[in-house]
DNA sequence: ATAGTGTGCAACCAGTTGGTTGCACACAGG
DNA sequence: CCTGTGTGCAACCAACTGGTTGCACACTAT
């Protein structure tokens, strides 16, 4: 089940670049679910752009949108993408200094070890 | 020894959410370090480019400048700020659906957990 | 019916970003 | 001396981004 580790990675990585997005995802945690208008009323930026960066979030999947009474929508954190995320690092650090890398050195002309 | 993990993660998550960036980093993993000119041979983009590309990458400290001869600069792949981005993922995650979050569903009002 | 509250959509605007071209400079070799 | 190669800097450009305002729509309550 990795419907394409990199590109979950890249809208991770996209989503936690902004530092708004990131305190929209800091309220969320510490108030819990909430909606568009609630973090509106505790961060000082619009509702509307608030609305913008939910929906960059929930395409990144790391918040769902619950549909409840009154046309209200509450969102919640999810972190499943996040943990994608961090597979992603560890093999691209796995990948960069690891023995390959070692030997593509060594390759190179060059007598990194031994 | 932690110079601010939010702005390292912040620095890196900008760095790898832009695919041309990852080709480069990619282009060092598999070839070694490498020039700028090197590196505008096998990518499809100009070599200003990915010597602006690189610049980001240094200040982000992914990879290092390393002068040799006849004005030469050759980068080289260094993971550990990537550590600190998974850390940084770690901690969020944690964050997110640790024992606080179900804590303060509760406290909000919801019996999530008994 | 109408007022109030909450959501979604669209237009618009300024600043950033990814990319290009052009040029100046440093240095080794003919 | 010049020519070739490699680097750095600056200007410029199109596209994207983060933010705003305005408006239309849905639904509840008075």
């Amino acid at each position: 089940m990795r419907p394409d580790m990199e590109a979950v990675a890249e809208q991770v990585f996209t989503a936690l670049a902004d530092p708004t997005r990131r305190g929209i995802l800091a309220a969320l945690a510490a108030g819990g679910p909430a909606t568009a208008t609630d973090l509106a009323a505790r961060l000082p930026i619009s509702r509307q752009a608030i609305a913008k960066h939910l929906a960059l979030l929930a395409e990144a999947g790391l918040v769902t949108a619950e549909h409840g009474e009154r046309r209200r929508v509450r969102y919640r954190l999810r972190s499943a993408p996040m943990q994608v995320a961090q597979q992603f690092l560890a093999a691209l650090a796995r990948d960069w200094d690891g023995p390959l890398a070692a030997l593509k050195d060594h390759l190179d002309g060059r007598t990194t070890s031994s």
